[in-house]
RNA sequence: GCGCCAGUAGCUCAGUUGGAUAGAGCAACUGCCUUCUAAGCAGUAGGCCAGGGGUUCGAAUCCCUUCUGGCGCGCCA
């Protein structure tokens, strides 16, 4: 099931080319050489231009030996427009043909979003493949950050519209509970816990450890339920002790943070399960198998160099510009016996892969990790498991700022704004409608006093605000004893006003829309339909009053308001972002 | 040094993957509530699309190059 704007392009398509066919049987354009030339149908800006238009003519320019204009008219006057969503064609500009829809083709899509109703925006285009977005997977050694607040926003906008481009989607978190920094979560712990009992002075705090306020709240919470029971133990016993209570809290919170910023994964993926399963070490077995692991000063290493080098000489680069790039092999397997992050993705992914099988797998990462993209997807071509089924979407980091002056966010410095700061100050429905405004690409300054203002400058309510103004319409008639009807297309046909065309115009877009989104993972498109659906409907709202004092309009109108409201309550809906009935 | 991302109105950003006269919002100014919510609408003003080359019927968009900003190049994750 295609969007109302994909059936109408693909059916002037083929008029098109049943044009062109046309005239050159009849000898009106020369037989081209290389077949009929391609050609682009698209929506013009500027709506005085048609509601489709093609570059035909203009494409056809060399093929036909003769000017766009010449090659226009010949088209133009062997169309077919009898039965179709068309009603008229005309050349203009450099040789553009405008096409004109016909009454038909509103009346079907008010009809049809009325009879989908919470459905309408839904397409089958991804025919049901299993996809996973994992995104936030936040280190679990402290609070989130407001770059996790952004990449939740982003990844559950994009899960929402996977889904809604009828994809069969899954929502995961990584859990990093394994490695590197969880000893440093416990080295941390062991020193506040330490400095209660012994004082400030007399134990050390690690160098690189995580000076966060959480991180001495945890150790209090440990010393409030079993006291000194750790002074004694052997070091390993006591760190062991203080993550096996920490985490599962830490955990906790930001379940319960996410959850308040509307953001439920299905699936919590520990990384301990992937080394606890022999996952990790069969996956550099496997590499090793294949001959892409070595060793050196006791650890084992993977032959970065090798494999990269050999995919980008595929992609074309010269062995010079692969110089350039000064690439480094990597460590699967420390000197310490303990296998390294970079050999737990692969497994990871391996699992997400071969195990379970998913078609396609997107992650949501913060830029800083992009050094790391090229790396794990060679690495998985060369386990046979794929590289090309990952796609990452890299997104620039937040900056906030308050005052005019940036505000720092170092986790270390424990100063840190963290996302449920955010959520305290800033509306729920503001921040997911906010970090959902831009590109992941783009650097987004986060303004803290801005979006704590409930302002008109926040275009989340602007949005709203539409939707809670159809809701009063609807009411009020209601309250009169007017319901809508469901009306034909010839009624429906007298909404002919230029900002109920727009409007509906407009509407009709919404599928097209949450393609657009999955497939350029770029879920700011949601928002930007819901701005310009708003727009729309207040254009509407000024220049054709529904209680209009004629039946047939008013009807007419208010399935029209029906309409609007259902493609705003659902792009609000894939948002998760309230769609209010009064504001 | 090398790589990735970006540079569009005073500010924050769109720009449908190469289309027609580059668009919104905020800020400024002017109008519009005796029929549905003025958190709205209409209008005025604001531009060397960072600079320079190239590709073609046509470039903000693609290629090359310079400049500016952010990020990255660990036996961290």
């Amino acid at each position: 099931m295609l969007g109302p704007i994909s059936i109408a392009s693909e059916e002037l398509r083929s008029l098109v080319t049943a044009a062109i066919e046309k005239a050159v049987e009849k000898g009106e354009l020369a037989a081209p050489a290389d077949g009929l030339p391609k050609f682009l149908i698209e929506q013009p800006a500027d709506p005085t231009h048609g509601d489709f238009a093609t570059n035909a003519a203009m494409a056809g320019a060399r093929a036909f030996r003769k000017p766009p204009r010449a090659i226009a008219e010949a088209i133009i006057a062997n169309l077919d427009l009898e039965g179709t969503h068309f009603d008229r064609a005309e050349v203009a500009g450099p040789g553009f043909i405008n096409f004109f829809v016909s009454d038909l083709w509103f009346s079907e899509v008010l009809t049809r979003i009325i009879a989908e109703g919470e459905n309408y925006g839904r397409t089958d285009y991804g025919k049901g493949q299993k996809v996973m977005v994992e995104f936030v997977s936040a280190n679990p050694t402290g609070p989130m950050h407001m770059g996790n607040a952004r990449g939740g926003a982003i990844g559950d906008g994009l899960a929402a519209a996977l889904d809604g481009a009828g994809y069969n989607v899954t929502r995961e978190f990584l859990v990093n509970d394994a490695g590197n920094q969880i000893e440093k979560f416990a080295r941390s712990l062991e020193a506040r816990y330490l400095q209660h009992f012994k004082g400030e002075e007399a134990v050390p705090f690690p160098e690189d450890g995580y000076h966060g306020a959480d991180i001495i709240e945890r150790a209090e919470q440990y010393i409030a339920e079993h006291g000194d029971d750790l002074l004694n133990a052997e070091e390993t016993d006591r760190k062991k002790a203080l993550v096996a209570f920490s985490l599962p809290k830490n955990i906790e919170k930001m379940k319960a943070d996410l959850a308040r910023y509307r953001i439920e994964f299905d699936n919590w993926f520990s990384e301990t399960t992937l080394h606890e399963s022999g996952a990790v070490m069969r996956a550099i077995d496997e590499l090793t198998k294949r001959g892409y692991t070595y060793e050196k000063e006791g650890a084992v290493w993977y032959k970065n160099i090798e494999v990269q080098t050999a995919a980008l000489l595929a992609q074309g680069k010269t062995q010079k510009q692969i110089d350039l790039l000064e690439l480094k092999d990597d460590v699967l397997i420390r000197a310490n016996g303990f296998p390294t992050y970079f050999a737990a993705d692969i497994a990871y992914h391996a699992n997400k892969f071969v195990d379970r099988e998913y078609v396609k797998c997107i992650n949501i990462w913060g830029a800083d990790h992009h050094g790391h993209v090229a790396r794990l997807k060679c690495a998985l071509d060369a386990l046979g498991v794929g590289g090309d089924k990952l796609d990452i979407v890299l997104m620039q980091l937040v900056r906030l700022t308050s005052n005019g002056e940036l505000v720092r966010m170092s986790k270390r410095s424990g100063k840190a704004i963290t996302l449920s700061n955010l959520l305290d100050d800033v509306p729920i429905d503001a921040a997911r409608f906010f970090f959902n405004m831009r590109e992941p690409g783009s650097q987004l300054d986060f303004d803290l006093d801005l979006a704590v203002e409930e302002s008109k400058q926040n275009p989340v309510y602007y949005v709203q605000y539409a939707h809670a103004r159809i809701c009063s319409i609807i009411k009020n008639l209601a309250a009169e004893g007017v319901t809508a009807q469901q009306l034909t297309a010839e009624q429906l046909n007298i909404l002919t006003h230029n900002d109920e065309r727009e409007l509906i115009r407009t509407l009709a877009s919404f599928p097209e829309e949450i393609i657009a989104a999955a497939k350029n993972y770029d879920p700011a498109r949601l928002t930007h339909f819901a701005s310009e659906a708003a727009t729309r409907f207040h254009k509407f709202y000024d220049s054709c009053h529904v209680k209009c004092g004629d039946d047939a309009l008013m009807q007419a109108r208010l399935t029209l308001c029906k309409a609007s409201e259902i493609a705003i309550k659902n792009v609000l809906a894939m948002l998760k972002i309230d769609a209010p009935e009064s504001m």
